[in-house]
DNA sequence: TCCAAACGAGAGCACTGCTCTCCCCAAACC
DNA sequence: GGTTTGGGGAGAGCAGTGCTCTCGTTTGGA
C-alpha cells in the first residue's frame, strides 16, 4: 500500500521481475499440467523446476487453486484466440461457414490441449471452484461467438428452422434474461435450440478428447465430428 | 492356491468377511466420493472409517487407483440400473418416450450423484485410466439401450429423417464395423446421426451438472432439458 | 545513505499413497 | 481334537504433497 500505488503500469524493475516470474510459473505450469494432469500439479514441482524452494513461489501464488486458477484463465484465452483466429478467415455473412470454423478451432484445440481442456469443461476439480470474477469473462469468449452467429443469421432472415418443439412457456423468463444480458434479438425457439448447439458441439468434443467413443474404435474421427457439425448446422436452421 | 480353489461361490466364512469389507469399502468409498469428491479421495480416509489402519485396506484393495475402479464399475452398474429401471415403464414401440425416459434418467441420476457422474464422464483423472477389461462392459449399457431405440424404430419404420448431410465416405468402415459390433441394421446415416444424439445428451447433461451454463442463470434446467430432449428426438428421425 | 519492502531459504506440521515387517488367531487340514 | 498355515490387522517408515512461519539477505526507492 505504502510506495508504489498508482496505476502500476509503470513498470518498476520489482515489478517487471515479479511479471517475469509469475509468466514462468504459468509456463511451468501449463507443461506439468499437459504432462501429468491436473490432479498431479503440484506447487512444489513447479517450484522445482523454476530453481525455487516451495515455499518461495507462495509469494507469488497464494495457493495451489490459484495456479489452477491462473492456468483456467489462460486457457479460456488461449481457446479464444483460437476461435477468433479460425473466425476471421470466414466471411461475416457466412453464417453456416462460422459455426463449423467455431467447431472445428475448438475440437482442434482441445486435441491439441487436452489436459487444459479438461480442467475447463471436464468436472471440476475437486474441491476447487474457479472464481467466477476472474473465469466468466474469458470463459464465455466462445459462447459469446456462436450467439453472434445465431444473431447474425436471424437478423439476416436466413434462419430457417421449425418453431417446434415450443419451448415450455416456463423458460421465457429465463430465455428472456439471456436475450436481455446477451442483448440479442431472437425468438425463443432459436435460443433454446442455439443452446442445445453449444451444449452438443462440446458435448462431441469431450466425448473424443476423454475417450468416451471407446479406445481406438473410430479411424476417422474428424469425419465423424464434421458429420455432426453439418448436423448441428441445420438443428438452428443455417445455411 | 492351496484349499479352497474351485469356483469359490461356496462361501467359506472368510470369504464371507472378505466380500462384507470390499462391500464396506465401496460404500465408504462412495460417501467419500460424493463429499469430497475424487481427487479427496483417501484410501487411508476410508481406512478410519472403517476403523482400521490405512495399510490394512490395502489387504483389499491394490491401490487408490483400484478403489477409483470399484467405484466407477459401481456407478456404470447404478447409471445402467436407472436407466433400465425407467425403460420399463415405457412400452418398446414408443420410441420417442423411451427415448426421453433414457435422457430424464440419465439427468436425474448424474444430478443426484455429481462426482460419480463426473468420475465416469467427466475428465479422467489424472494418472488413472479405467481398466478397459472391467469397465466397458457396464460402461456401455446406456448407449447401449440407445442404439436399442434407434434399431427398433427403423425396423419398425418409422424413422422419419433426412439422409443428408451425407457421412462422409470415410466414415463407412467406422459405421460399418459398429454396425456388426453391434448387430444393428440401420442405415450409415442414422447411426452417425445416433451417435450425435448420444455425445449430445451427454454434453447436455454435463454443462448441466458441471455448471457450464453459468452458476444460477437458469431457474428451470429441466424445462430446457425437456426442450433439448425434444429436438433430439428429431433429430434421429423418431416420432 | 538508509530503511522498508520484497524475496528466498529452511524447518516444520499434517496429510497422502504405499511398503515392509511383525504377530495373532481363526480357519483349514489331518 | 490337534497342528499348521495363511489371512489379516497393527505399526513403523519412506517419499511426496500443501501450506505456514521464521529468519536472513537483497534491493529498490525516498
Amino acid at each position: 500500500m505504502a510506495t508504489m500505488t498508482g496505476m502500476s503500469d509503470a513498470l518498476t524493475p520489482r515489478a517487471r521481475a515479479r511479471e517475469q516470474t509469475m509468466r514462468d510459473i504459468v509456463r511451468i505450469g501449463r507443461t506439468h499440467l499437459a504432462t501429468e494432469g491436473a490432479a498431479a500439479l503440484s506447487l512444489r514441482a513447479v517450484a522445482r523446476d523454476l530453481g525455487l524452494v516451495s515455499s518461495a513461489v507462495y509469494r507469488y501464488v497464494a495457493s495451489r487453486d490459484e495456479l489452477l486458477t491462473l492456468l483456467v484463465v489462460d486457457g479460456y484465452d488461449e481457446l479464444g484466440d483460437a476461435v477468433d483466429t479460425a473466425l476471421a478467415g470466414v466471411e461475416r455473412s457466412d453464417h453456416a461457414g462460422r459455426l463449423v470454423a467455431i467447431g472445428r478451432a475448438v475440437r482442434a484445440w482441445a486435441l491439441a490441449e487436452p489436459a487444459t481442456y479438461a480442467l475447463l469443461f471436464g468436472s471440476p476439480v475437486p474441491g476447487y471452484v474457479a472464481p467466477a470474477e476472474r473465469t466468466t469473462g474469458p470463459g464465455t469468449r466462445v459462447v459469446t461467438r456462436l450467439v453472434e452467429v445465431w444473431e447474425d443469421a436471424w437478423l439476416a432472415g436466413v434462419v430457417a428452422v421449425d418453431d417446434r418443439p415450443t419451448p415450455a412457456p416456463g423458460l421465457a423468463e429465463d430465455l428472456a434474461r439471456i436475450r436481455r444480458e446477451l442483448a440479442i434479438t431472437a425468438p425463443d425457439h432459436l435460443i433454446a435450440r442455439g443452446v442445445l448447439v453449444w451444449a452438443a458441439l462440446f458435448g462431441c468434443v469431450s466425448f473424443e478428447v476423454f475417450g468416451q467413443y471407446g479406445a481406438g474404435t473410430l479411424s476417422r474421427p474428424e469425419d465423424l465430428f464434421e458429420h455432426h457439425l453439418a448436423v448441428l448446422v441445420g438443428t438452428v436452421g443455417l445455411r
